[in-house]
DNA sequence: GGGAAGGGTGAGCAAGCGCTTAGCGGCACT
DNA sequence: AGTGCCGCTAAGCGCTTGCTCACCCTTCCC
């Protein structure tokens, strides 16, 4: 993802400076992790003074705060989209992880963030935060229990399969390099597949 | 995993203070990331004075190369096993799987730093590392090419399945929660399945 | 033209960091 | 009993960290 998409992709954010540093706290944070990057790094690669982010964030948690809602919002309504849309359940579960896997490689620095970083959330945001993440596996939960209850698919333990799901797609966050030969498009086509095929019924 | 299991799980560092400091540090990177660790914390957690780990070890980066190194030639040494073994295609990509998993979940806090710790590492320290990655990778690889080449398996894109595979494997280690209601022969048991359901010929 | 407000800076504080050093106590060996 | 050594500690050094504060521009309204 250029320069420009990636500030794109806040573009709800204002004023200018806020989403500046926003979008270098993500590059940030995902290179380096959140406890090794300083506030000095956020602020230089967003072009100010250190002091000039704490007219924007209080702390350097609010920050991270912030990227880890948006992804987690964005991530949530990917999914309750896909479980809500028409069509078979096969063809509900493949939009969803089309969907979510091709997010996390397009999006894989933000990606990261949002599924490697929540520890160092502050207490009553990880709780916000947690609300949301129980309701994107219930998202594909059901799309699955549809799934068995049509007779499409053949799953022994739902909850244990939503699990597998969700965790291959969260993963390509940390794998996918985008200097490497394939698309976010390409592993979304290719987890869609595979993911069919874990639970489809043999006929 | 209990205190005394995690001891004799690095039985084979010595002496006892090393080895005290090694599971020390396991249970604080893993906890709260290698960054976020002091030497303090570990040195405390191993009942002695921030000082004594240097009696031990170089630098703090050097204990998380000890950790890491002898994670990954477990890992290696595991997948290595189940592809040399008798039996076909499936039961030995079935045998890796099986332990692979059941590793990361057991010694999920090893598994967290093997697996998402790697950029703290030195310079030579990784590049080492990431030959036992690929090591590692074309183990599962070779195993599911024969697969093919023998007909038990249909895999269009092999390389992206062994990743997919390895992925789903290796964010276990995140998830994995000892409290939870499954065990780690469980895990391994369903993730076994799943994955020979992602590789399969339909017949 | 004067005052208020908001986005910005340079300098720097208090605290905590990784790591070092001087020295101490107990053990093995003579 | 004396000596050397090894594992360890108390104290603390030099540095970086997150964050603050006094002050400065520019813009706007009256």
């Amino acid at each position: 993802m250029s320069a420009e998409a990636a500030i794109q992709a806040w573009g709800e954010i204002t004023p200018d400076a806020a989403r500046r540093l926003v979008v270098a706290a993500v590059e940030a944070f995902a290179e380096r992790g959140y406890h090794a990057t300083t506030t000095r790094d956020i602020a230089s690669r967003a072009g100010m003074s250190p002091a000039a982010l704490y007219i924007h964030y209080k702390t350097k948690e609010e920050l991270l705060y912030q990227i880890s809602k948006v992804g987690h919002v964005r991530s949530l309504a990917m999914l309750e989209e896909a479980r809500d849309a028409e069509g078979t359940a096969a063809e509900r579960l493949a939009a969803a992880v089309r969907a979510f896997v091709r997010w996390h490689a397009e999006h894989h620095t933000t990606g990261r963030i949002v599924q490697y970083e929540l520890g160092a959330l502050a207490e009553e945001h990880f709780a916000e935060i947690v609300v949301m993440r129980r309701q994107s596996e219930e998202a594909i939960r059901s799309v699955i229990r549809d799934g068995v209850a049509a007779g499409e698919f053949d799953v022994a333990d739902v909850s244990g399969t939503t699990l597998a799901v969700l965790s291959l797609c969260i993963d390509v966050a940390r794998w996918f390099n985008p200097a490497g030969h394939r698309t976010p498009d390409e592993v979304g086509e290719l987890y869609a597949d595979l993911v069919l095929r874990m639970v489809r019924r043999a006929d």
